[in-house]
Order: C-alpha cells, then structure tokens, then sequence
DNA sequence: TGAGAAAATGTACGCGTGTACATAAAGCGT
DNA sequence: ACGCTTTATGTACACGCGTACATTTTCTCA
C-alpha cells in the first residue's frame, strides 16, 4: 500500500476503531490514487449482514402492482427510511405457487430485516408469520394487523377513518347509506365495516345486511357493483366505498345509468388517491398516510436489525377525512329519493 | 454431515458439476434434516457476482417518487424478468447533492447490473454514464434515448405516437392544435416534438411556435397551461398534452373556465395511465408499453451480465392511439370556434 | 478381465473483509 | 526517567462458499 499498513485501511474505510488523524489522510489518499473501493459482497460477507432491508410484495394476478397507488406510496416511504440509515432496499416478490416461507430469505442472508405488503390474515400465513416471529428476526406488516399477535405492525386508523366518512355522510343528511367492502381477510376492510357501523350505531340507524356489498377493491368491481346498487336505488341515497378505486368504478357504472355522484346519489372514497382528485365531480375520501406507514415501518425494523429495540411494536397513524364534491351538498332531514334514482330513463 | 462429502454438498446445492443421483437425494435429504440453507452473501462472496440487477431512480423533489405511473409499470416489468433470471432487484435512489458516480455501484460489487430510469440528457449525466460505458458494465436506458452513443436503451416510438395522435385531431377536422410539452432534455420530448410537427407538416398546417407550451409534466403544469391556453381560445380548438398527468390539469383548468375538453376543445394525453381511463370525459392518449419496456430493458442487461450478448442494444417498442372521448366528435372542416370559447362567464 | 475413458467425489485454497488479540507508540503523573 | 494507562497499529484468522486439480470409482469395449 502506499500507506503502512491493511488492517487500518478497514478501520479508516469502515469508520470503525481509532486511527489517528494524519494515517487517515494517507490512506484515504492512497485509495484514491489507486481507484480503490471496498468490496460491498465481502464487507457484507464478514460482518454477516447483507445491509439489506427486504420488501416482501404479494403476488397479485394480472395487475402490475406497483400502479396500486397504496404499495407506491408505502414503498416510497421505505425507501426514504432506508437511505438515512444506509440500508439498501431488495424488492422481493411473492410467486403464487411458492410455500410461504418467509424464513427463507433470512436463512440465505438475503435482507437483515422484512417489511411484508399486502398480508393477508389466513391461517398460512399466520403460521408462516409466527414462525418467523418465533426466530425473533425483524419483520413488520404494513396496513395489516392480526389480533393477538406480537408481530410490528403499522396501520392507519382504518375504524376512525370510516367512521368519520359515515358520519359526515350522515351529517349532510344521507339516511340510507350503503356499503361497498373488500375481502374480510384484510384488517382493512373489518376495521371500516367496524366504522361503518358504529357511525350507523351512533346516530340511530340501522345497520342492514342487504347494504353492505362486497368487492375486491379493484375498479372494475366497484364498477359491477354498480349494477346492484343502481337497483336498489330507491333504498340508497349514498354510498362508502372502502377505496378510491372501487368508489371510482362505481361512479363510473352508476354514469351509465344516469345517476351522478354528488348529485344523485353521494359517494365516499378511501385513500386519497391520487385517481380522487382526477375524477368528475372529485372523490370526497379519507386520506391515508401511506408515505409516513412506510417510513416508520422501516424505521421499526431498521432499528431493530441494529439491535436498538425490542420487538411487538405497533403503530396506528391518524387518518383524515378530505371533502370534496362526491358527497354532494348538505341535504335537509331524509334525502330526496327523486334525485337519488337519476333520471328516468 | 450426514451424507458423506463436502465439496460435492456445494454441486448439489449450485446445481453445478456432475453428480450421481443418488448422492444428490442423500445430500438433499441430510439439508433438510438439518435444516441447513446455503448463505447467499457467502456465495456472491466465492462468485464475485452480487446476483442483484440494481434499478436507479431518479431523485424527484417532493413527489413520491413510485406514483408516477410510468416508474411503477417499468418497476413491475423489471421485477417479472427479474424473477425469471432468479436475480433480485435492488433499489437505488439517487440523491440530488450525490455526486453522479454510477460507477460506485459496480465496484462495490452491489449490482451486477444496472438499469437507469428518468436519466436526462445533460453534459453531466452523458459523462457519468459514458463513464459506465467504457468499462463496459452492462446498463440500460429506458424510456431515454441519447443520440450517438452506444447505449443499451429501451424505448417506445413516441415520434409515431405523437404523430398519430396529432394526425388524429386533424383527422377529426381540428386544425389549430396546441402542443403542451415537457423539458427537451428528455428525449421524450423531443420526440413526441418531431411527431406533432411531422403529422403538421403532412397535413399542410403551418407550425406555430406560439402555440409549443412548455409544462413539465405535472398535473399541477398542465393547469397552469390551461390559463394561457384559454387565453388563446380563439386560435385553438384542440390541444395535444405530452403526458395524461398535463392533460387532466389541463382539463381540470379549462373546466374552471367552462370548458369541457371533448366540447369545446379536443385534448389528446399521452401514457395511457389509470388517470386516463376515469376522468370526465375519458382521455383520448396513446398507450406506451412501459410494462414490456422494462422487461425488455432488464432481459437485455441480465444477458449481459451473464455474458450472452454484447452492448448497443436499442429497442423500439411500439405505442398505439387510443381513442376516448376527449379528442371529442368528428367535426367537419374547420372547428367551431364559438364552442372553442365556451360558454360566455 | 484389464486398460483406458468417463464420471463422481475429495482436497485445498482463495475470495476481501472485520476483528480479537498482540504489540508498539504516545501521553501522564510522580 | 520510569511505570502505567491510553491510543494507534500490526498479525492472524475466520466467515461459507466455489472451483481447479487430484484422486477414486464406475463404465466401456475389446
């Protein structure tokens, strides 16, 4: 070396140890001069960290995923966290035949810490969860919780959330008001049925069975539940969608029946998408702090996978309702049932 | 060990070398029993190869960076060819005070190869990656060309689709249509320029340098565009937005001024993203493959990292219009200028 | 059945760091 | 100036795999 010596080099190269001000000079300067640069695999190799922070992506069929404005958001949230801590962030993704082994990725060594997407709460992937949990290596869901487990977890106040979405439908004036959902095995979609009815509960109405409809939180199946509420128009003068998407797809089925949003009938969202604020007349919808999820779920695993903290944590962020133009105005008493079943056709 | 090797464990388990069946079942067998897991850093380690196709993306100031349709469609294509090739992806963002060093990234070993989203075409940034180039570390552009130089680049033929969507207006009866264009540094934008003149020139029209607007892409550009082009009203009734995002602000702006696009002024958009397919009226725009552009872009490099196929590669993928109700009704000859104006205030 | 080729397995070492430990240098108090 | 503590540096080795080469086993064919 144009310096004195190679064990130094690592300590000056790693920050690690003493070394006295002028030898760092020189090697540093020696490193230059000798376009050196240490090998980030053998660094990773020795130590026994790859300095990886995984994001483990679900599998989701003929939909490219990242254009659901939720894992965007999320993931950009990570990928701040992970800059300032000096992590690098791995994209993992799901296979749908693939046996749920989330172990899998800690024994290679692949990432020293998970952050898990889109999880579903079935009995697999419970157990695939616990055993991970068991091992005591980092992991944290996101925007999905599974009651009575000491996993990290960041949410939203999905509950809050509905209910204040419920509540300023109820506000306006809306009596009637149904339901759109997505599949039960997502916490999200409990908690808003759980908000949805104690608005309901609270303000003395009923809840009724035959209101809550159930998508997939796709467009298109906002767009087909269209049909069955349009049915029911006479019994419906507004509608909680448990997303932007399916509030957008429903909008745009109801339009071909004649029946506008924010006019006709009221339409509720849930996001804040960025789809919310494009639409005619714009999406009144709750927003949700996907960017800041994102951020503190790598915040938790990141900590941990440096040994600051001890795990189970969990986290809920506040949601906030943002009104725009679906809710239509403020109504007096009941709603006019005229106006909710569109024009004739 | 249980069966009775050791060397031989690492041809089972890299699936190298010649080995007799059986053996390879005892081997197999004895890894489960043991539950043993080969150590992926410590294999990038004796490969010298990280197994990692690095994605660098481009440091966008306050925007969530993953919400841009056209980042998460790429990102989504990466990530299937990715899978295929049995690499990871690896995420980098690019810090805006970070010196524009690409090549950091190879000799730390972190990815074996690159791929460069949103790069722009200055000096700088033609220097950094020449740089790259000639130490022939296999990357690729996409979605950016740079002309004269000998980079893999992945692209979609946007001379053709502005061209078509241009000639479209025209076809339609519109015969003073505005262009709204994002910063020439993009090559994007350069060529959706060239085919906006080309279909101009073809149809006899003059081209007028008052009617170029200048936005960069946002939404929120595309509504600021609409003041001056409502100000123009009377010499335009069509207008060709060089992405969907400036189209519905742009719609969104001439709405505030009581003009419906598809009315009283024709606009055409260009990605043919979600936003494209709910707002009112539909976005007439032309559809770019970013899905395949970003498998193609990472087939390319991940055969150039296992050294199949040598460098230069250019693709051109097609784009294709896709007509909606924006670009509104066929008109006959000359537009009405009087419904261009919209409604009096 | 035996020689030679082919297949299968074992041996030994290197890959480039980090780090425990040993050692040398520097500082400090009397 | 001497012993002691503190600081700075050198030495040696491990980390877990891949692989070139040596060696053994199996197969082939006369």
């Amino acid at each position: 070396m144009a310096g004195v010596s190679e064990a130094t080099v690592s300590r000056v190269m790693s920050g690690s140890g003493l070394v006295k001000e002028e030898t760092k000079r020189r090697v540093l300067q020696a490193a230059k001069r000798l376009n050196y640069y240490p090998n980030a695999i053998a660094r990773s190799f020795a130590r026994g960290r790859s300095g990886n922070l995984g994001v483990i992506l679900p599998f989701v069929p003929k939909v490219h995923l990242f254009s659901t404005y939720y894992f965007s958001e999320i993931l950009s949230g990570i990928g701040k966290k992970v800059q300032e801590y000096g992590y690098n962030l791995l994209l993992l993704f799901r296979s749908p035949e693939e046996t749920m082994d989330f172990t899998h990725i800690y024994r290679t060594q692949k990432a020293d810490a998970c952050i898990i997407l889109g999880a579903r709460d079935v009995p697999e992937e419970r157990r695939a969860l616990r055993e991970l949990s068991e091992q005591s290596l980092p992991f944290c869901l996101v925007n999905q919780r599974f009651s009575g487990s000491e996993f990290n977890e960041v949410d939203a106040d999905h509950v809050h959330g509905s209910y204040e979405a419920v509540r300023h439908l109820i506000d306006r004036g809306y009596r009637s008001i149904a339901f759109l959902n997505g599949p039960l095995h997502y916490s999200n979609s409990a908690d808003r049925l759980q908000g949805y009815k104690k608005a309901l509960a609270e303000a003395g109405l009923p809840y009724a069975e035959e209101l809550v409809f159930m998508g997939n939180y796709s467009r298109k199946s906002g767009y087909e539940a269209s049909r069955f509420i349009y049915a029911r128009r006479n019994e419906i003068d507004a509608v909680f969608a448990a997303n932007d998407r399916m509030a957008i797809g429903l909008m745009q089925g109801l339009r071909e029946y004649g029946v506008r949003a924010g006019e006709h009938i009221a339409v509720v969202g849930y996001d804040d998408s960025d789809g919310s604020k494009i639409t005619d007349p714009p999406l009144t919808t709750v927003h949700v702090p996907f960017y800041e999820m994102g951020m503190a779920a790598a915040g938790i695993v990141l900590a941990q996978a440096d040994g600051e903290q001890a795990s189970g944590v969990k986290h809920v962020l506040p949601t906030s309702l943002v009104v725009r133009e679906s809710s239509g105005p403020r109504i007096n008493g009941r709603a006019d049932r005229t106006a909710a079943a569109g024009p004739e056709r």
